[in-house]
DNA sequence: TTAGATTGACAACGTGCATTGTCAAACATG
DNA sequence: CATGTTTGACAATGCACGTTGTCAATCTAA
């Protein structure tokens, strides 16, 4: 029965999270993924050629639980903001988004372990798919600060570094929220991830229209 | 011969640098580091106890070249512009640190795979020496942005979570950048980081003086 | 009930690696 | 020169894991 197989490979990813989400994956093998699912090796490799195919199955369930809530998130926020000036449509915006990241880390920390930490240094294959996320998210804060600033592409300002900053911003933010074990309130945390948003949307204008330095003071 | 015994860490040091560097950390084994450096196996346990013991001091031997040269580049920055304003204040003072930290990334970007990458996500021990080093860097960037603002811990403003954020923008701007092959001409890179700096340095006043959003913009 | 598929526990094999040991050649030093 | 030390190449051991195979127990369906 295909239901059967489906419900072990569920067990699996379940096993998996708690596996790879707390001890790390290099520091996992398929006997204990086995063992946390309840099932043996014949039915790991039954859904999964390798653990490394399993930690990608996992990667990119939990990337699109993340997409899809984020995305949702989005459009009910700009529904209700469509009119607004820049500075509002920042904070709603990117504060739907931030929402949503920071609840799903809250809500299941093992998840940063595995999106945030691991994801980037396993092998090729893996960093390969990690790569294109990545560049997902940063396309998508990418055109969201290009709508809301569309003079900003200018003057050496390079929006793939920006946005990649912003990401960057988030994710280490989030990543150490973790490991000091949540203890910073969340909308503390929701509140200074959001000032980066802000603080770079009221410098744009002028930093699109005016002075950038183009010498970049050259250190001693 | 003691001199002999040091030569030998040193060659050993600089194989892992190679092996760790390009191929990442859980790709490498003992026997490839000593074929690396011309020597045999006996050689490595002569001064390694493990490949992590290895990494360890690979690491934390990057970490203090780097440590130096940005303490180096801020007193020598922090000479020429002890009276001026905050804005160019924080223009001389990140631009000296980033634009260390940048070079010593594109002078070998080896070392962001070892520093950036592996040191975040191999066992306990090497996370713990990660976890300290990364403190060390929030402490500096604390500081730093503290000393410019001293009115800015206020209001829900979190100063460990802005420097968390914009260590976490360069780390993520230099990974990238290193990712896709140093293509991003150097000093567009640099602007860029600084302007991060320059927009938080900008919008903090207003930040911790007037109206920080309460709620924080509920989603949906 | 009974034949065929499915499951579960676990043994078996092969591999790759860390780690230690062997031994002869090269070397330094009295 | 002679002796003890250092070096280099590599074999030997042991372990942990991935992967496949075995076999009896259980379940399913006529």
């Amino acid at each position: 029965m295909q239901d059967r197989v489906a419900q072990r490979r569920a067990l699996l990813l379940e096993a998996a999270l708690e596996a790879f989400g707390t001890r790390g994956f290099h520091a996992v093998t398929v006997r204990e993924i086995c063992a946390g699912a309840g099932l043996t090796e014949r039915y790991f490799y039954e859904s999964f050629k390798s653990l490394e195919a399993l930690f990608s199955a996992l990667y990119l369930q939990l990337n699109d639980q993340l997409k899809r809530a984020t995305l949702a998130a989005l459009i009910a926020a700009n529904a209700s903001s469509s009119a607004w000036d820049s500075s509002s449509r920042i904070d709603v915006l990117a504060g739907a988004a931030l929402r949503v990241l920071l609840e799903f880390i809250r809500d299941d920390p093992r998840r940063a372990r595995v999106m945030l930490i691991d994801a980037i240094s396993i092998s090729h294959d893996v960093q390969q798919i990690s790569g294109q996320i990545t560049r997902e998210y940063m396309e998508l804060t990418r055109r969201f600060i290009d709508q809301l600033f569309p003079n900003a592409a200018s003057r050496g300002v390079d929006l793939d570094l920006i946005a990649s900053g912003l990401l960057g911003s988030n994710i280490h933010i989030a990543t150490h929220w973790v490991r000091e074990g949540l203890k910073t309130p969340f909308d503390v945390v929701l509140r200074n991830c959001l000032a980066i948003y802000q603080a770079l949307g009221a410098y744009w204008p002028k930093l699109a229209a005016s002075t950038m330095p183009d010498k970049p003071t050259p250190a001693a």
